[in-house]
DNA sequence: TCGTCAATTTGGTCTATACCAAAAATCAAG
DNA sequence: CTTGATTTTTGGTATAGACCAAATTGACGA
């Protein structure tokens, strides 16, 4: 597929994109009106729209539903290896975090949570599910699963920071292996309505099992990042 | 941002779905054209679209260009730490493999890649581009740098196959450590192209160094995958 | 049987218009 | 100054039509 500049929204497109590039409109900033630029280009709103769904795709701009179009901030480094937490390095690179639980209930084990924990089934599960923001945008949702008998009264406490450290720190829970998967995914129903996006734009799927040292599953947790908010970066040794 | 049925497009999404999902689309298969489902819908074919750039961003069909809507065959496992290479886990996955070498030359040393090789400038490279296919489907193209000094006459191989298969056999070079970077991404210009995938499509970019014992950077590859072809599978010791 | 060329089908792009609901801005009243 | 109601703006959805170029199909001829 070619593409040229005989198509008229990727002129849009690079219209808009040299006026980001160019520092007339920086992060954060809100774009012109889909009515505004369809004029500025003398084309179509169709034509517009079709021009800023591809610099979403692209990262370079995100929209706040019927508000408008904005300028994306740069992606933060994200290192599942490295887990010092959300909070810590989101501000070691000079942004501002926030974490919201959005719910913590006791669950049962179910036959998928059996099978992960390797618990019978019925046994006492804690699920949390929070939401993590960089400089007032939702990034992402996490949806965590704890093995309620290796920590008691886990939800009684404030779960607004590192989940880790608390297990660290008040169980003496140590993780000694971690499990990511990683996939492309889109954002759909719940995850989509809570990160306040179009269900259906593309994202990022992450999902970690913690193991302490004996081996057990002590977490849990599914992540659903905007794909425009992370890079991530593993460094690791050759098996 | 709600959903709900009011919505006709996600009404026509939903009924594609169901019919890929119960069966009758199989993986591999043709949708009936945009027009077809238009009249079978009761809709403008913009709404067609709509639902089915839905499901495309989901990753359950997939476009040719001017050739119509196809069911999207699952996602290939991928575990960078196990890099026994594409062709062999591809395999294991019951799939068809393909690589093709797009290109392969001499190039020398520019300033970006004397950062990553520590090497001086204008030091010989070879630069190799390839792409890969699972089930006769492109699902990856990808540029691999490697240090000449280290390989000469790497490139008068057949590289249709496991470059570290082939650095290892013919010049006993083995990979101690790897940085693996991904990030989600848009697939624009050459990639998309060489992908045969409209340019904007969300993917996935996966940047590799590869060390040797010695610390020194043998390899530095980066690719650029489908979004809706892989899922990335990674099992690491906390450090 | 195999290739060639023409006709058809298909998705890709574009215009113009319309209406809706949520968000933002404005204005009025306390 | 704050609060609440109203108006305006904004993006989201939907329709109907048009033309293009690439891909596919089918007819034809060697």
């Amino acid at each position: 597929m070619q593409q040229s500049e005989s198509l008229q929204y990727l002129g849009v497109r690079d219209d808009i994109a040299a006026r980001i590039a160019g520092g007339e409109l920086k992060p954060g900033e809100r774009l012109p009106s889909e009515r505004q630029l369809q004029v500025e280009g003398g084309v179509a709103r169709g034509t517009v729209r079709e021009a800023l769904f591809q610099l979403e795709v692209e990262g370079v701009i995100y929209r706040k539903d019927r508000s408008g179009w904005y300028v994306s901030p740069p992606p933060v480094v994200y290192d599942p290896t490295r887990w010092e937490g959300f909070m810590s390095y989101v501000e070691a690179q000079g942004r501002r975090p926030l974490t919201e639980t959005l719910s913590k209930t006791e669950i049962v084990c179910d036959a998928m949570m059996a099978q992960i924990f390797s618990r019978p089934i019925g046994a006492p599960l804690y699920w949390i599910r929070r939401r993590r923001s960089i400089d007032d945008r939702a990034v992402l949702i996490e949806s965590i699963v704890v093995d309620a008998s290796l920590a008691p009264g886990l939800i009684d406490h404030d779960l607004d920071g590192s989940l880790t450290s608390v297990l660290k720190t008040d169980y003496g829970i140590g993780v000694a292996r971690n499990k990511v998967d990683m996939r492309p995914c889109a954002l759909l129903g719940q995850e989509a309505e809570d990160l306040r996006i179009k269900s259906g734009l593309p994202g990022l799927s992450v999902e970690r099992t913690c193991y302490n040292a004996q081996g057990r599953v002590v977490e849990f947790d599914r992540e659903y990042w905007r794909h425009d908010s992370l890079k991530v970066s593993v460094d690791i040794r050759v098996r």
